[in-house]
DNA sequence: AACGCGGGGAG
DNA sequence: CTCCCAGCGTT
């Protein structure tokens, strides 16, 4: 590498690839070479954070170690594995991935075109199991160079641009994968939304927004919508009725039959033919845009089966909870 | 561009 | 309590 050349890694590039080296968390896909490996992980951190992540790395790699036997899995049983972890989608997806395709293409251009995989996570696999240089840019990238330009709220288009100008730069001193995730480890562990820790933080000298931090990006909120639920559990603690959710709101999975609105439990009554049920409980139940508020009623039932043989939502895992304490 | 989609942890 | 996370697909 000459000195001074246009491909040197600039001060800045540098200064965070050293950090890294010496910082980064040890996760479990670190120093991962198998492809398949580094797309499972990119997809179960699809906003999710890292520690809620890798329990079900590890049991999703127990039961589908290749994306071959993945292939060969029912759907509902890649569902069980990935209960409780939510965007259920995700799952839906890299099954039909895994159906689709013998062996991951390894550019992004080729990635891209699969299910499940957007800019970000086609930029995440090409560039750290493939190598391609292409910047991938999710929320903790986008916090970052919004710090370090003081942008308030820069365009997807902006980002991507500023994160490959920086990854190029950055070339003749790392890799185009190890570049991308020292980024996001640094908006991970030192740049975080709240509280930066600004001190630690190996770019602070290049930093417009050091100052103030909570500028940059402006935060966007948005008010949950309140949702009234009526849920009615038909058998008891030895089984339950189930029936399977169609449409996009936890699809694919099973759960008791629920009504939403006033008159939710008549309508429920006359939709089994039953004359009333028990009142068990009252539970709070919180999606990123809605606020669930679910009155749990119970009644006698024939058909019934074991609930731990179908992929149940964390709402009716709750829900059924209600009978162990109740 | 805006919205729906889970669940959990930090402050 | 609020915020938002190694985002994607649909409209």
């Amino acid at each position: 590498m000459l000195d001074g050349g246009a491909s040197a890694a600039s001060g800045l590039e540098k200064s965070l690839l050293d950090w890294y080296r010496r910082y980064q968390r040890p996760l479990p896909w670190r120093g991962e070479h198998d492809p398949y490996r580094i797309l499972l992980a990119e997809v179960l951190l699809q906003q999710t954070r890292v520690a809620q992540a890798i329990p079900y790395y590890h049991r999703f790699l127990e039961r589908f170690p290749t994306l071959e036997a993945l292939g060969r899995a029912p759907l509902e049983e890649v569902l069980r594995v990935w209960q409780g972890c939510g965007y259920y989608t995700r799952a839906r997806n890299l099954h039909r991935l895994a159906r689709q395709t013998s062996a991951l293409p390894p550019t992004y251009a080729g990635l891209r075109e699969l299910p499940g995989l957007g800019p970000y996570t086609a930029a995440a696999v090409a560039s750290i199991a493939f190598g391609e240089a292409v910047a991938a840019v999710d929320g903790n990238v986008r916090r970052v160079l919004s710090r370090l330009h003081a942008w308030e709220d820069p365009s997807p288009k902006r980002l991507q641009q500023s994160a490959q100008g920086l990854l190029e730069g950055a070339l003749g001193y790392g890799s185009p994968g190890e570049w991308n995730q020292a980024l996001m480890e640094l908006g991970a562990t030192v740049c975080t939304p709240r509280r930066p820790a600004c001190s630690r933080c190996p770019l602070e000298r290049f930093c417009r927004g050091k100052g103030q931090p909570e500028r940059y990006p402006l935060p966007k909120s948005r008010r949950p919508k309140p949702i009234e639920l009526t849920a009615l559990i038909l058998g008891g603690p030895m089984g339950v009725y189930l029936e399977p959710r169609s449409g996009g709101v936890l699809g694919g999975l099973w759960g008791v039959p629920m009504e939403e609105g006033p008159g939710g439990l008549e309508r429920l009554l006359k939709r089994f033919g039953l004359e009333e049920a028990r009142f068990v409980g009252r539970l709070r139940h919180d999606f990123t845009h809605r606020r669930l508020q679910v009155w749990v009623y119970q009644a006698p039932w024939a058909r019934v089966e074991d609930p731990r043989r179908r992929p149940l939502s964390r709402l009716d895992q709750k829900i059924l909870s209600l009978l162990d304490t109740a």
